[in-house]
DNA sequence: CCTGGCCTCTAAACCGATCAAGTAGGGTGA
DNA sequence: TCACCCTACTTGATCGGTTTAGAGGCCAGG
């Protein structure tokens, strides 16, 4: 009880008058204690607060109870920070209701972050991994299959079949939903102020601008760091072009608030002159003056479905199928309207 | 180098002629081995890519190179999403030069908390512990003595000593700053809409505002749950009063954002009739119109000190002394200004 | 030539769990 | 009465490191 040495599996049998083995069984559901045993050894467990040594399971091989998630942070490729903080706690509370931790770890890029699955995997760590932000030629996917690794990827398509499965949000149709909301207010002209080239979103929504041509709607998209700055800076130019934008997407909700005040000291009234919309949703986009009007994704249960589909196939030691995630919304709010004739 | 089965401290000692004890000495080293053997030793390590298991470390009591963080977090007592996501990467940054990685979890409460510090430590899990968010009659420390555990504290006082050390932003120089940059603006109607009240640093910044009633000042003081809502609302009501503000400053730029907001609606003009400041900075507070004065800290670096004297306390072995974090600057902007005659 | 001490290395116990193989004791059927 | 089976356990190997005790070999001092 008070603190001191820890309490062992050794302890225990010895309080019950069993072996270690019969207490192991009894804690695990084997067969092989009776029924009166199992019911002594568990309660002597409880009254002595006895917790497993993770250290010893995982020597073992047994199941770690711990998952793994090492984000490569350096490109801010996670866009917004509620992203990140809400995607967590999503896959935090699934996890926790099966006694499952997280391990996080910030690395600095690919290379590094499958350095340390590696380590995970060939120590027994962790039971799964999970990756988000797939690339064009992504290797992670061939590593994870070469360690025989469970894992999820939090992406934009449904995996091919056997590579890592994903939990994937219909970045087409989100575009989709918000370009032809635009295109319905009347705006025929949009930039689309994207982030990174090598994001595979990125493509995605430009794709889907681009297929727009032939409703009348001319699109460009500039591709960005992500950066506030790069975000102004493109806002300024394509405001005082010849041909001006009579809408302006982007791809987060930073560079969203960048262009609008970029376009309010050039004396546009949003949503009069210029309309300003973002992918990402997040408090601020709703509180601001004007607010943005966004897609708006349920993050936090992004988090949890891949917790789901990690666990699943942790539990059947084999890959799954890929899986939707929740289907981003349309929240329009002030900053999208139609366009004015004089514009 | 194929996959298939780790490489083990036996594989490397047979490869170079030796037992797995000497193997064991190279690699940590110790003496007992000569140079000679050590370096043949080493470079077998090095050709056959062996890695430790951090499991059979664990269980002989080894390090366990990891550090652990458990977030309570429902309290929403973190403030803004950018503090967090900073803090982190400011830890991990400090602590991946040292090969650790950093385990966090997310907890409903603070006994949640405890009880996961206690796993942690009672397998081995973790080397130390980092803590947040100090409240009246914190029951944790006490708690980590009991376990034999370093860790730190980051909060808004140096411990007491004896107790878990802390990294310590000093809240009431801040706190200072910030009254007495308004003040000094001609303010002397100043609102503080602060956090929930057994938040440590509350306390520290209302008497800050309490004690310049003796310059003319008079302060008030409204706790929040810090949501938005709450925020709007007490701005709402503060500025319909008989007796207004000349200067509204909010917990986190979240808050101040929907404070300006409401401002803006009632038909003030900020900073004209009302100024309005932050206690916390973030990107989004420099790029919305106008840009809201704050209180800048570098929250990375903040991790960066608490990782820092984790570390050292492990190396030693022993508690060491509170340090402080870095100070916070004053970042004036669009959003205060003196007062006009007319409000 | 013997003793002692140092240096380098080996052997074996150990950490705390899991699990396959083995055993004791009671019951059953022929 | 003996063979056999079943239940309810125990024994001991195992995972991959660390660490202590001790074994030889070599050299110096007396």
């Amino acid at each position: 009880m008070a603190s001191g040495k820890r309490v062992t599996i050794a302890d225990i049998a010895r309080m019950a008058g069993v072996s270690p083995g019969a207490v192991s069984f009894a804690l695990n559901g084997r067969p092989g204690v009776s029924d009166e045993t199992r019911q002594r050894i568990l309660s002597i467990v409880e009254e002595n607060h006895w917790q497993p040594s993770s250290a010893a399971r995982a020597l073992v091989g047994a199941r770690a109870n711990t998952v793994g998630f090492a984000l490569a942070r350096p490109a801010r490729s996670l866009g917004s920070e509620a992203f990140f903080t809400d995607l967590i706690a999503g896959i935090e509370s699934r996890l926790s209701e099966s006694k499952v931790s997280l391990q996080l770890r910030l690395v600095s890029d690919i290379a590094e972050e499958m350095e340390v699955h590696r380590q995970w995997r060939s120590s027994n760590q962790v039971d799964g991994i999970i990756m988000i932000d797939p690339r064009d030629d992504d290797p992670r996917s061939d590593r994870i299959t070469a360690l025989d690794a469970r894992a999820v990827l939090i992406g934009s398509n449904p995996s091919p079949v056997g590579a890592v499965p994903s939990v994937w949000i219909a970045d087409d149709e989100v575009a989709e939903t918000l370009f032809s909301y635009l295109a319905a207010l009347g705006h025929t002209r949009i930039t689309y102020v994207a982030g990174p080239d090598d994001l595979e979103h990125t493509h995605l929504r430009a794709q889907v601008l681009a297929r727009m041509a032939s409703d009348g709607v001319s699109g460009d998209v500039i591709t960005t760091d992500f950066s506030p700055a790069r975000a102004s800076a493109v806002t300024r130019a394509q405001l005082s072009g010849r041909v001006r934008p009579t809408a302006i997407v982007y791809d987060n909700d930073v560079m969203a608030v960048a262009g609008l005040r970029v376009a309010q000291e050039m004396g546009r009234s949003v949503p009069r002159d210029v309309s300003i919309a973002s992918f990402d949703d997040s408090v601020i986009a709703g509180l601001i003056n004007p607010s943005i009007t966004a897609m708006t994704r349920d993050t936090f249960e992004l988090g949890e479905r891949a917790a789901t589909l990690l666990l699943e196939q942790i539990v059947a030691g084999t890959t799954l199928p890929s899986i939707q995630g929740p289907t981003p919304t349309l929240t329009a709010r002030e900053s999208t309207a139609p366009p004015t004739a004089a514009s």
